[in-house]
DNA sequence: CCGAAACGATACGGTAACGTTTCGTAATAG
DNA sequence: CTATTACGAAACGTTACCGTATCGTTTCGG
């Protein structure tokens, strides 16, 4: 590492991997890790395939950097003071995140592949985890403010929050709204 | 239809029939709807590929018939006149069927399946709203007995009741012990 | 300028699976 | 008994894709 980096030749190319990750991410969205194919990544992004072996050296390397790549960048931690307004922000946040990005398109293809492949599934571990503390941290900063009874639970609100959201919109497909939201919310505050 | 059902010859085998459903409903949870293959079901049905193809004619109608086989026989509708009795009898049969039957190992398969084929996509709803619309009659019932306010809404009930349940058992892989299943119906009906 | 490495394109061997077909055998109706 | 159909096994042509290798070209460091 500290020494000889010492690359001579022809740099690896800064276009062809944002290329690359964007195009696994949008094929793995759209066709699950069996469907995604590393030619079709190729294809895509405009690139050969070897250019894809020379930083990958599997398939599920791939599809692993990609979705390391997806969930960079995300959580905003909010802060107002208010555990309404908090709460509302956090499930207004997941609900966009499910409904509109990349990473809430993935999320089905993601749970699929947990059950046959345990490197993705440690991958997609972790994010929900990442994901999972930042609610019960705000509803346990409410708590420390008083602003919940001592005896609340955590973990069981963030259920109650998150959990409804994720059902309407995988399972039953129903309309988020941001009434629901709001209703949701209230409902856990009650 | 109705006059000359007149087959001659020898009649299909109706232990095959099952052997073909079975197999081809624990492959599917097992490997999801790319990862099953007809040859596979055939060798574990221990079954002729052709016997397969005669009942058939593709993979994915051999894979929607399993489904729509698999969600027979469910859904056993409780009316205790209580509603935290039924609430909660509802709650455990929802988290045993997503963690010890099939259908529940089948669920992520399903949903991932949902967003390329719009035929399982319908075979899938149909199931998810006919599971959905008991629960909702239960909380609607609990209402004209009074034992709920009258401004409660049942879908935000029931998705305050089921939302949790799966979120545990899909994503963050938590327990869902009976404590917490008491729980959450408390917290629900506070 | 020169050597090294990355690049896109393309071909390759190998594997897997779909859906078809053929074959000899078993079961049933008339 | 005979015609008819289902059966399991196996081979088939076809398509897709993984991961490797080759090739001439391009881009960089020294």
């Amino acid at each position: 590492m500290t020494a000889v980096d010492a690359r001579r030749g022809r740099p690896r190319s800064t276009e062809a991997d944002a290329a690359i990750l964007d195009a696994a991410i949008d094929l793995f969205c759209e066709l699950g890790y069996d469907g995604l194919s590393v030619e079709g990544v190729a294809a895509r992004a405009g690139v050969g395939k070897s250019t894809i072996y020379r930083r990958f050296p599997t398939k599920l390397d791939l599809v692993m950097a990609a979705c390391s790549h997806m969930s960079e960048g995300m959580v905003p931690v909010p802060g107002s003071g208010n555990v309404r307004t908090d709460l509302l922000a956090i499930a207004r946040s997941y609900a966009r995140m499910l409904l509109r990005t990349r990473v809430g398109r993935a999320i089905p293809m993601m749970v699929a592949a947990k059950a046959q492949n345990s490197e993705l599934a440690r991958a997609h571990d972790e994010f929900v985890a990442a994901r999972r503390a930042i609610t019960i941290a705000v509803v346990q900063s409410a708590m420390d403010r008083c602003e919940l009874p001592a005896d609340t639970d955590p973990a069981l609100v963030t259920d109650l929050l998150t959990g409804p959201i994720f059902m309407r919109v995988f399972i039953t497909g129903q309309p988020v709204t941001a009434r629901y939201l709001e209703a949701l919310v209230d409902r856990i505050l009650s």
